[in-house]
DNA sequence: CATGAATGAGCATTCATTCAT
DNA sequence: TATGAATGAATGCTCATTCAT
């Protein structure tokens, strides 16, 4: 996860048998930094420019878009999360267990990427054209993820079938959103693994006081 | 309901021995129409002048700023909301019957109020003032709302004691803002009540298969 | 001189007959004080509307333009001024002494009213119409004044005959002027009587060491 | 001298390895042209823009502010002017002889450079910014000119010790801009050489009537 | 005597983007 | 591969001014 946030994503590196030009690695970096600093919107192609130290018109060259650009740096950490997620995810039995640790993987990335969640939870949702996005391709493929162990979860008994898994789904990852979004937004720091106790137990067993919620369920 | 989406909310027509000037009035109506076609931030002075049909100059003397004209707007909507939404739950007893209509209230204010909605959810997310701002205030009024009837339930042990109140808020608004989240993007309508059941369901009792959860809950 | 710095010039107020409307000298005042803050063209007549208490509109009925209403105010100052000068020079005889006189009274006009010089000698000579203006036929009624006593020098002997009395004047203003003048821009006060001296001594004499000059003059 | 008025300074110019961008030196040449006509303030990006050939932004790129180009040109004029003023003076010998250069060479400059005048005299006076800018600084180089020269003067026991050097400047400068003031705002011509003769006399002799103010001065 | 409502015309400034070299 | 030069099209905002009441 460290190369994430200190790197440009691998893919872009990666790939075979192409070179991938210095200017185009300064500029998503250059990117990437000022994020850090300041929403999206706010940011100008000369920042962009001045801080990776090429010029604006290679921006152009390389990325065709100011929102292009974006869309292809958020791609890489996406897909590398979204990866890593999988692989994880196929070491672990038990829908139960691999649903805590796919809240847990989220509430860590939010909590060790500020800048990606900034940008996921605050920038882009307004943004017109992002759900027609490569990006929120990306976020289809995780609510996917999410799906199959909640389908699982049904197949095997383990889960209840008198509510929609799409209803599940929503309250989970509306439930992530919203356990970090107050950290998010006042810069404060979160234990993930607390936020995951808490709506793990929330959502597997519900807010109401009965004898079973008191046993320990992690 | 139905006159918020339609008109200015009643609070700035209505108070006592201030005239409202028209112009004021139809600056206010545009924005809404405006904000029912495309994002706040996408939406120039210039337009907002065209379709109220005065001048641009009078929007500044109304509202002194471009911000300030939506953060009014938004709060008109948003008071009388509140304080509807503590009016019908005064009239209700019982910690889970509030609860529902609480999410009901809200679930139903998104679908009967798309442009709010859309607003509330993707456009002043990304603002970076937001925060500050007086719509804001009453976002954090909407909070306390639900902070009381938690701790009620608690205090009269209906809801369960080992799991934070303020996580328990996230997920519940967590979970009904990503319940009609899809919708709202994709243009969709939905049944307040359907969604309300499922997210009763899920937060009250949680996602786990038992027999309880065969029983009926509302 | 107290007067005409801390209240509307009696011109305005005196006049036979017209009982002066309360609104008007409420205007006047408002641009005096804010005169005080900042450089005309600062000044908006939205500020002058609030800071007097009357709206905006009256400001045109009583003085047309708000160049107007800086030339009725700058007028009555310079009226009572040069009404003043006059009166106080008849009772002065010998060139020099007269001249002295003028130095030091204008001196000690920009010393004590501020806010009147800086219109004077910073704000309004960029003003492209100043020069066809009402208070600027005073300034050369003061011009005339300084005339009508080096033409009496000439023609007595006391003042030199080789250099022309415009060029005299000239110098004479100038010096005044730019004696002040830092004085006004950095905001630091000044002795009028000294700058009286040193100016009259210099344009009196002249630079040049010689065995006179080292006689008290004054 | 002729240069000066007619195109950009050449320290713009001139500058080793710097290409000077055609867009640069047409938009100052814009400027130039426009300052004959109306004062800075009265001139518009627009105006510039137009008159100019190249687009507004330019103007934005190549001089960041509206401000800061106006304060380019004059200060390009400065120096050059100052840095000849230095030359010449460092080939006169006398205090006299130097300090009559410096009137002539001030006064011919006003003369053979209407625009810069204008701005100098009467523009630049009002902006509340003017006096920290770069220009003001070349102002104050001016004064440190005469200083040194009316010191040395002193020192030699060419001039009189018994008035303040400073007041002795002031009135050198005031005399300078009085004397062709009138000309400016009147547009009309005059000729350095009479006006320096006058107020040579004036400024080392004084205006009173004595026997030596018969000799010739210069 | 006074004003609330309304505005036309303008203004400095911004910024993503293009293209010849 | 890279860029310096240049811009079109807005954009939010200001302010002196008018006029019906």
């Amino acid at each position: 996860m460290t190369t994430i946030s200190e790197t440009i994503p691998k893919r872009a590196a990666q790939s075979t048998a192409k070179p991938v030009p210095k200017g185009k690695v300064k500029i998503a970096k250059a990117l990437i930094s000022l994020l850090e600093e300041k929403e999206f919107n706010a940011i100008t192609t000369a920042q962009i420019s001045q801080r990776s130290g090429v010029s604006e018109a290679l921006i152009y060259k390389y990325f065709g878009d100011k929102r292009d650009l974006l869309h292809q740096v958020l791609g890489g950490y996406l897909d590398d999360y979204l990866d890593q997620l999988e692989l994880e995810l196929r070491g672990i039995k038990g829908t139960l267990k691999r649903l805590r640790k796919l809240i847990w993987s989220q509430l860590n990335l939010y909590e060790s990427n500020r800048v990606l969640t900034q940008i996921l939870l605050l920038d882009v949702r307004s943004s017109p054209c992002y759900f027609d996005s490569e990006s929120y391709a990306q976020v289809k493929r995780h609510s996917k993820i999410i799906m199959n162990i909640l389908e699982e979860g049904v197949k095997k008994g383990e889960l209840r079938r008198d509510v929609p898994l799409v209803s599940m789904r929503q309250v989970i990852l509306g439930g992530i959103e919203h356990m970090c979004l107050p950290k998010i937004i006042y810069k404060k720091r979160y234990s993930p693994e607390d936020l995951t106790k808490d709506l793990f137990k929330i959502v597997l067993e519900g807010i109401v006081n009965r004898p079973a919620n008191n046993k320990k369920t992690a």
